[in-house]
DNA sequence: AGCACGCCGACT
DNA sequence: GTCGGCGTGCTC
C-alpha cells in the first residue's frame, strides 16, 4: 500500500520549506500520483493549501498524519524530471520548492480551470498601476474581503496585464470587479486590438540558409558536439553582424533531423521581432513562443501545444528555459550576457544555469552567443569548461563604424554645460544636412546619482572594493554599495580641486536641448512614457523608419536589434554613468552597452560613424570600447575579478534584510553577519551590512551583505541555516531576509 | 506567513 | 467574573 504523499506546501515559507507527509484516503487512491496538485490542510488552523505530490511511499514515522484532500489534477502536470529541477532550484537559489515549481508553468495554471471563449477583434486590457510588490501586498489585505478584487490583483502581479477576458476565465472577476480596482486607482485600462496566435502565419518556406566558409566551420564544430550526444556547452562569441543567427538556424534543423527538440532563447522578445520572423518562417508550425507580452491565454496555449509534443522548437525569453520539451538536444542563449536572463524575484534563478542543468541532464548542447560574452562565460572558454567559437568576419563586409571620444571636461572648459557636446553637435549637423539619420542614447537608469570633478575627471572610489561610490541626498554622502563604507562630498576634487558635478541628465531634458540646438527639426523620444503614449514602440520605429525622422533618441529600447540602412550616426550621450554604477559588473555592462549601440550606426551602404561622451576618456574601457577590442577589455577586466575575488574567480551571494524600521533592519544585519562570519570563517569574505540599490522600496528599507566565496554544498547550508535560523528568531522575526545567488546588481 | 495557545488589563 | 491584547511556538 503506498498511501503516504509526500508533499511540497504552498503555505510553507522558506524557513519551514520541506517535504510534508500525508495520508492519501481510500477515497482518493490511484488517483493521486508524483507531480499533480492536490490541497491538503495546513498549519493549527487547518487552512486549505496547495502542494505538489513529490513521491508516494509505503509508510512514515510519524502517526499523526494529516490527509489529503482534494486532487486538482486528472494527470501530473510536472515530470519527474521537473521535480527534480525544481529540488535543484530550491537548494541553489535559496527559494521554496513550490516557488522553483510554480516558475515551471504558466501563469494560467495556477488558477481556475476555464472554458476559453473566442478572443474578440478587440478586448478591453487591464495593467497594474502600481509595483507588482504592491499589488502583491493588496491582494493579501483584500483576500478576506474582497476575493475577487484579490484575484485579479494577484493574477496581475505575475503576468503585469491581461484581457478583461483572461481576467474572467482565470480568476472569475467581472467587469464590474475590474472597474472597481480601476477606480481605486490600482490599475489601468484600455482597448487594444488582439491576434490570439502570437505568431504570425509562415508564408512561404524560407530559403535554405547559406553559410559563409567560416560559419560552416563554426557550425561543423558545434556540430560535432551535437552528434556526440553528450552534454556540452560552447560559446559562440562572433561580432555584430557575423550572423550568429544563421548558425543557430542551421544547429536547429540538425537537431530536429536528430529526432531532438530545441530551445533559443532571446533576451528581450519584443526588441527582437526580425528574430522571430526568421525562425517562425523557417520551422512554421514547428514552433513556439514564449514571452512576457502574450496573453495568459496565449501562454497558457502554447505551453499546452509544447507539452503535448506538437512543438519542436520553443524561442522564447528568461521562463522559455523551462519549456517542456521531451528529447531537448540543443538550448542556445543569445547575447548571453543581457541580465534579463537573472531573474530578480524569487525564485532568483539564472536562465543560463537552468539551461546548464538541464543540458546535462538531456545529454544536450548549451551554445551561449555573444558579441561580447559575459566575464564569467568568456573565463569558462579560456579556462577549457566550455568549447569556444569564434566569427570574427562581418557578414556583409561592411567596417565597423569609426568611434570619436567627446571629452566632456573640455566642453565644460569651454563653457558648454549642456549634455551635447560640439563634436556631436557637428556630426548631428552634417547627418540633418545629407538626410542622414542619428540614434542618441542616454542611460537614465538609477535614482542614485553619480559624483564627478568636472575639471579631471575624477571619480570617487571605495577604498576596500574597487567600485564607485554612490551618492545619497539623505546626509550627502557618498556610499559604497558592498562593504557599506560612506564619507561625506567634499567641497571639491581631492585631485585637483575642481568643482564636482553630479552627472545625470534625462531624456525628457535632453529632447528639449536637441530642440533648442536645432530648431524645427524631428526628433522622436523612446522611453517607457512615450512608449506607453504611443502603444507600443515598433510604432515609434515605425515612423522613424518610415518618415525619415532625423534623430531618434532613447533608453535601452534603441540599442537593440535596430537595423536601419540610413542610421550613420550613433551615440552614447554620458557613457560614464553606466561605468560608474558602482558594482563590480559595470565595466562589463558598458563595454557592451558602448557595442550595441555602435552597431547601430552604418549598417547600410554608407559608412557610420559613432561617439562617446565622457569626463573620463583615458579609461580602459571607453578607450578598448572605442576599439572594440573586446578580448584586451576582458584580459584587463579579469584582472581585476581576481584582485577583488569576484565572479567567476569566486563566487558571490547576497543576503538581503528588510524592515520597516531602519535601526532594526541595520541591527538584525550585523547579527547576521556576525554569525556568517564565525561559520564561515576563512572560507567567506563578508562584506557589508550595506544600503541595497534602492534603499527603501514600499517603506521597507533594505540592507544587504555581500559574501564572497566557493558556491558548494558546505556553504550552501550555512547560508541557507543561518536564513532559517535569522527568521525564528524573536528578535528579528519581524524582518524578511533572502538570499540571492551570483547577483546582477 | 498565519494561526492557536497563553497569560495580563478594561469591560458587560 | 470574561473579552481580548499581542508575545511565543509550530506547521505533516
Amino acid at each position: 500500500m503506498r498511501n503516504i504523499a509526500k508533499i511540497a506546501v504552498s503555505a510553507a515559507i522558506y524557513p519551514i520549506d520541506r517535504p510534508y507527509s500525508y495520508v492519501v484516503p481510500d477515497t482518493l487512491t490511484g488517483k493521486v500520483a508524483p507531480g499533480m496538485r492536490v490541497t491538503v490542510p495546513f498549519g493549527k488552523g487547518n487552512r486549505r493549501s496547495e502542494g505538489i505530490v513529490l513521491s508516494l511511499e509505503e509508510e512514515s514515522e510519524r502517526a499523526d498524519l494529516k490527509s489529503v484532500e482534494g486532487v486538482l489534477d486528472p494527470a501530473p502536470v510536472f515530470s519527474d524530471g521537473q521535480l527534480k529541477l525544481a529540488m535543484w532550484m530550491r537548494d541553489r537559489f535559496f527559494c521554496t520548492f513550490y516557488e522553483a515549481a510554480r516558475a515551471m508553468l504558466p501563469a494560467g495554471m495556477w488558477f481556475r480551470d476555464f472554458e476559453r471563449r473566442v478572443g474578440d477583434k478587440t478586448q478591453k486590457f487591464a495593467a497594474l498601476a502600481v509595483s507588482c510588490e504592491e499589488a502583491a501586498e493588496y491582494a493579501r489585505q483584500k483576500r478576506m474581503g474582497a476575493p475577487r478584487q484579490s484575484a485579479v490583483l494577484e493574477l496581475l502581479s505575475q503576468v503585469g496585464e491581461a484581457s478583461q477576458t483572461d481576467i474572467a476565465a482565470f480568476t472569475g472577476a467581472t467587469a464590474q470587479t475590474v472597474n472597481a480596482l480601476e477606480r481605486q486607482g490600482l490599475l489601468t485600462t484600455e482597448i487594444r486590438e488582439v491576434y490570439r496566435r502570437p505568431l504570425r502565419a509562415a508564408g512561404a518556406s524560407a530559403p535554405p540558409i547559406e553559410l559563409t566558409p567560416e560559419q560552416e566551420r563554426v557550425f561543423e564544430g558545434l556540430c560535432e558536439k551535437l552528434r556526440a550526444g553528450r552534454a556540452s556547452a560552447a560559446l559562440l562569441y562572433g561580432v555584430t553582424g557575423s550572423g550568429k543567427t544563421s548558425v543557430y538556424i542551421r544547429l536547429v534543423e540538425e537537431t530536429l533531423k536528430a529526432g531532438r527538440t530545441a530551445i533559443v532563447m532571446v533576451p528581450e522578445i519584443a526588441l527582437t521581432p526580425q528574430l522571430m520572423d526568421i525562425f517562425s518562417s523557417h520551422f512554421g508550425e514547428d514552433i513556439a513562443v514564449l514571452h512576457s507580452s502574450l496573453t495568459v491565454g496565449e501562454r497558457y496555449d502554447e505551453w499546452k501545444r509544447i507539452n503535448s509534443g506538437l512543438v519542436k522548437v520553443v524561442i522564447g525569453t528568461r521562463s522559455a528555459v523551462f519549456a517542456p520539451l521531451r528529447d531537448l538536444g540543443l538550448i542556445v542563449i543569445d547575447e548571453e550576457q543581457e541580465h534579463t536572463y537573472k531573474s530578480e524575484n524569487s525564485p532568483r534563478y539564472h536562465a543560463r544555469d537552468v539551461a546548464k542543468y538541464r543540458c546535462v541532464h538531456a545529454g544536450a548542447l548549451l551554445v551561449l552567443g555573444s558579441a561580447t560574452p559575459s566575464v564569467e562565460t568568456m573565463y569558462a572558454a579560456q579556462t577549457g569548461k566550455y568549447s569556444l567559437f569564434t566569427l570574427s568576419e562581418r557578414f556583409n563586409a561592411h567596417p565597423l563604424p569609426e568611434v570619436l571620444i567627446a571629452d566632456m571636461r573640455e566642453e565644460l572648459k569651454a563653457g558648454n554645460g549642456g549634455a551635447v557636446s560640439s563634436l556631436l553637435r557637428e556630426e548631428l549637423r552634417k547627418n540633418i544636412d545629407r538626410g542622414e539619420q542619428s540614434i542618441l542614447f542616454l542611460n537614465r537608469r538609477g535614482a542614485s546619482n553619480l559624483v564627478m570633478c568636472g575639471q579631471c575627471g575624477y571619480t570617487f572610489e571605495c577604498r576596500n572594493c574597487s567600485v564607485s561610490m554612490t551618492y545619497h541626498s539623505v546626509g550627502s554622502r557618498l556610499r559604497c554599495h558592498y562593504c557599506g563604507w560612506s564619507q561625506p562630498v567634499p567641497e571639491e576634487c581631492p585631485e585637483c580641486g575642481g568643482k564636482l558635478k553630479f552627472v545625470g541628465v534625462g531624456t525628457q531634458k535632453l529632447e528639449e536641448e536637441l530642440h533648442e540646438l536645432f530648431p524645427g527639426v524631428g526628433v522622436i523620444r523612446m522611453d517607457t512614457d512615450t512608449v506607453a503614449r504611443a502603444g507600443s514602440h515598433q510604432k515609434l520605429l515605425a515612423k522613424f523608419r518610415d518618415r525619415r525622422v532625423p534623430i531618434l533618441l532613447g533608453t535601452q529600447m534603441v540599442t537593440k536589434g535596430l537595423d536601419f540602412a540610413n542610421v550613420t550616426l550613433a551615440a552614447v550621450i554620458s557613457a560614464d554613468q553606466s561605468l560608474y554604477a558602482g558594482d563590480f559588473r559595470a565595466h562589463e555592462r558598458t563595454f557592451s552597452l558602448i557595442t550595441q549601440v555602435v552597431g547601430r550606426s552604418g549598417r547600410g551602404d554608407k559608412p557610420g560613424r559613432a561617439i562617446l561622451q565622457t569626463f573620463t576618456p583615458e579609461n580602459y574601457v571607453l578607450r578598448l570600447a572605442s576599439k572594440q577590442d573586446y578580448m584586451s577589455f576582458y584580459e584587463q577586466e579579469i584582472d581585476v575579478r581576481r584582485l577583488i575575488s569576484a565572479p567567476p574567480i569566486r563566487d558571490s551571494v547576497t543576503v538581503t534584510v528588510t524592515g520597516l524600521d531602519e535601526a532594526s533592519v541595520l541591527r538584525g544585519c550585523v547579527a547576521l553577519s556576525e554569525v556568517l562570519k564565525r561559520e564561515f570563517g576563512p572560507n567567506a569574505a563578508v562584506l557589508g551590512p550595506a544600503p541595497a540599490g534602492v534603499t527603501k522600496v514600499n517603506n521597507r528599507y533594505r540592507y544587504r551583505l555581500t559574501l564572497s566565496l566557493k558556491f558548494d554544498r558546505a556553504a550552501r547550508d550555512i547560508v541557507r541555516r543561518a536564513i532559517r535560523d535569522f527568521a525564528s528568531r524573536r528578535e528579528t522575526r519581524k524582518l524578511t531576509v533572502y538570499a540571492d545567488l551570483d547577483p546582477l546588481d
